[in-house]
DNA sequence: CTGAAAGCGCTTACAG
DNA sequence: CTGAAAGCGCTTACAG
């Protein structure tokens, strides 16, 4: 069975065999699928044949043909710089991409993920993140994003959209973040709302940007409030009773706590605070600058915020689609507002 | 400005400029660049002009072009039938894609995801499963999967492999599914290794294929075994602490529950068991036919079996890119086992 | 109104 | 050992 002998080929078709049942030329298929000015200009006739032989043959344009050539294939990139879908559920992207998918599906747009790492590639491809540029352009979720290739990427117009802050390129990258320094703020005001004079900030030793972010906000909040505050970097493994008397001795009335991937400060606090048989929020207030994960049930709920992931992969996506549409001005770098959480932990000051 | 209206010749390098820049032909670079045989055996000197000119200009293949060539995009197809990241995430897929992210990402291959249902698509481009044809072959997972559009992309050699049995177009669509039956009957097994001797089973009305087959396996453990067993079709709500009492009063020592969405039945039987003052496995053994989901922590675990999900997101991918291989004899209809897992909820009969 | 042709950036026979 | 050429499946001027 050689094939080019009349027989029908096997395999996807192309706009060449559309061409031949409809009678017409491919560029005049290329033209009618492509349901552009020119192509609606085509006779009617010539149109509905043309589209009847698409649907009998099941066509669909090949997404690298297309793309050689222009540059649309409703295909929006996803990557994440590790795997996708952890084995862990708990460390994975699946609430931004709830949203990513909510607005990809809204626009017509299918996902391209691209698996792995860079370096972990093994079929010595497309190096990098340029195997990024068969999608129409890419949502990029998560740490580690080099920035030399984020530099040539941007360099050459291919459109890019990072969710969370990404400064590291200056204002070139577009993003759609979370503003913790505002809900960091927040918090702290809540805290001076209810009557606290003094606060303990809790956070791990990190250089992340939201671990800054977060600081920062913490200093903010006190300096809007006018309220004490002391910053306390720790592991977690010193928040023994006695230093948690020590700052209680000393007018503390509440402790704000990053929320991190471990949990650890959080962790250690908290049985430090029942181990010394004191009560939220009767004896002390608590607060997480985030919200718990994998709360045991029947944990009271703690005061802090949410962060909006599945809206935050939204509008990236959303800003995506935006510049793809060639609207220059869509590309920007928007924060989106965490609310405050007020939950069980927080209460007035013990007098 | 207004670029991408048909010559995106941007600042990225092409082959043609390193050929310039070294002196020998477009070819030639393509040669050097793809490292085979062909490549190898060209001059010194020549491969390393031509490297050192890819170097200079910070040449990188353009993946599309690469792709158009090679006849493949190195694309795995997903689809779901609905939305892949759901809300809910206890209603999603995700176990599944672990395992073919796993298996895609080893095989080189990235991830298609093809979102919304067929009916949602806006756009109008390819309608329904033709949608697909964007991937290489497409790993399919879920229900409602329209019967005649599968038999068209299966005609037209488009390569699919189900997760999960489906035997809707008899052998011609490949999948992998899990052992349902074997499992059942396992469960029903390990019940009499323990002595029992009559069992009641209770399965919610529903004639989706992984409750038939659950049913069967208990029919076929009951046969293996030689044990008396009742089967009871309810959905949760007849099974008060009357009807329980008459079972143990027939002799059952044992119950075995599907497992369903709702674990609408589970419920019902063991609040029931709990309001007749009765224990497992002191009173009763219970086993489920599955695994609990969401089961509240402190919780005894329940004697069941674990569906192997991410093996089987694994296998349904590698027998894909198997299929893309021309590999014709991959396609296969295969069955994953399910082991028992025995928990604290069975034990001997109480006598 | 439609067809013939050029070309996107590559790979791969095939000549020299 | 290297170059010239064909072609992957498309889009888009440009002719008729």
């Amino acid at each position: 069975m050689s094939p080019g002998n009349g027989a029908p080929r096997s395999g996807r078709p192309r706009q060449a065999d559309i061409a031949r049942l409809a009678g017409v030329s491919q560029a005049t298929v290329s033209l009618v699928l492509s349901n552009n000015e020119v192509g609606m200009a085509l006779a009617q006739s010539t149109r509905e044949r043309v589209l009847e032989a698409a649907r009998r043959l099941g066509y669909v344009a090949d997404p690298a043909a297309r793309r050689l050539v222009s540059r649309n294939n409703r295909l929006l990139g996803v990557h994440t710089f590790m795997a996708t879908f952890p084995v862990d559920f708990r460390n994975s992207y699946y609430p931004f991409l709830v949203g990513v998918e909510e607005e990809a599906a809204a626009q017509g747009y299918d996902m391209l993920l691209f698996t792995g790492s860079e370096a972990t590639r093994p079929h010595g491809e497309a190096a990098g993140l340029n195997r990024l540029r068969l999608a129409d352009g890419c949502v990029l979720i998560g740490r580690h994003a080099p920035k030399d290739e984020l530099v040539r990427l941007l360099d050459d117009g291919f459109p890019l959209v990072y969710v969370g802050r990404n400064d590291s390129v200056g204002t070139r990258l577009p993003y759609v973040g979370a503003d913790y320094v505002r809900a960091a703020a927040d918090v702290v005001a809540e805290l001076a709302r209810l009557g606290h004079r003094r606060l303990v900030y809790v956070r791990e030793p990190d250089q992340a940007i939201a671990s800054l972010d977060r600081e920062e906000g913490v200093r903010l909040g006190l300096r809007e409030t006018g309220i004490d505050g002391e910053v306390v970097l720790t592991d977690g493994g010193d928040l023994d009773q006695a230093r948690l008397h020590g700052w209680l001795a000393d007018g503390a009335t509440a402790f704000v706590v990053e929320a991190t991937d471990t949990q650890a400060a959080l962790h250690a606090l908290r049985s430090s605070v029942s181990a010394a048989g004191l009560r939220c929020p009767q004896d002390l207030s608590l607060a997480l600058l985030g919200e718990e994960v994998n709360a045991p049930s029947g944990t009271p709920v703690l005061t802090g915020f949410a962060v909006p992931r599945r809206e935050m992969g939204r509008r990236a996506a959303r800003m995506l689609v935006e510049l793809l549409a060639g609207d220059g001005g869509a590309g920007r770098q928007e924060l989106l507002a965490c609310p405050l959480a007020v939950g069980d932990t927080t209460g007035p000051p013990a007098r």
